[in-house]
DNA sequence: CTAATGATGTCCT
DNA sequence: GGACATCATTAGA
């Protein structure tokens, strides 16, 4: 049973307006053997935009990671940072115009339990994390939702997809706050300041300040 | 509560 | 070789 895949058009467009575009939409992990989907909304993006971007990925031009980047919106750009997160990307904006996506933040709707479960394993004493916040980080949404780098490439406006996205079908006229992009201060300005981190107000699964 | 630190592998000047 | 679009855990106030 699959949802409406998510309008392409919506993401043919300049790097902030694709990441408002985002804001809401759901993401659907296709369960594998029949296990149930997981689903949740996406409450909190970064746009990059292309070589122009001193924080963004294509800031070197096209290279054998970062080559989705340049093709056309809709595509997963899976990276990995610090040697173990992968994060989600959503290639936007013509074909020849580098500029993707980040999905920083999900709430979690559907398939909770096994969210729960691709989590590492919680130490002993230590409190468990409530559901609410399985996937509030672009490490934890790779994780929550089975991610990772062999996914670069794929349609994320195909609902046969092993991850897609769908619109948003919840109540319209989010409060959207938008702030610094995080973890770029290796960028020379303006690009470090940008206001291009996009979140939904008072919604439990946006990342930790920092 | 905030701050510090270790883990870990790939990418690029 | 240095840095990295991060997270969990521990130490400290």
């Amino acid at each position: 049973m699959t949802g409406r895949p998510f309008p392409r058009a919506l993401l043919d467009a300049a790097p902030l307006d694709a990441a408002r575009a985002l804001l809401g939409a759901l993401l659907v992990r296709a369960g594998e053997g029949g296990a149930p989907d997981r689903r949740g909304r996406i409450v909190e993006v970064e746009a990059y935009g292309g070589p122009e971007d001193a924080a963004s990925h294509a800031r070197f031009g096209p290279t054998a990671r970062n080559r989705v980047m340049f093709g056309p919106p809709g595509i997963a750009y899976v990276y990995l940072v610090y040697g173990m997160h992968h994060c989600l990307n959503v290639v936007v904006g013509p074909p020849g115009r580098a500029a993707a996506v980040l999905i920083r933040g999900v709430e979690p709707l559907d398939g909770v339990a096994a969210m729960r479960a691709a989590r590492a394993p919680t130490a002993p004493g230590a409190r468990t994390a409530p559901d609410t916040r399985l996937a509030a980080g672009p490490g934890l949404v790779g994780r929550a939702f089975g991610i990772d780098r062999a996914m670069t490439g794929i349609d994320l406006c195909d609902a046969r997809s092993p991850v897609s996205l769908a619109p948003d079908t919840g109540p319209g006229a989010p409060v959207v706050v938008a702030t610094p992009r995080i973890g770029v201060g290796y960028a020379a300005e303006p690009w470090a300041s940008m206001p291009w981190r996009l979140h939904l107000a008072g919604s439990p699964a946006v990342s930790r300040a920092r």
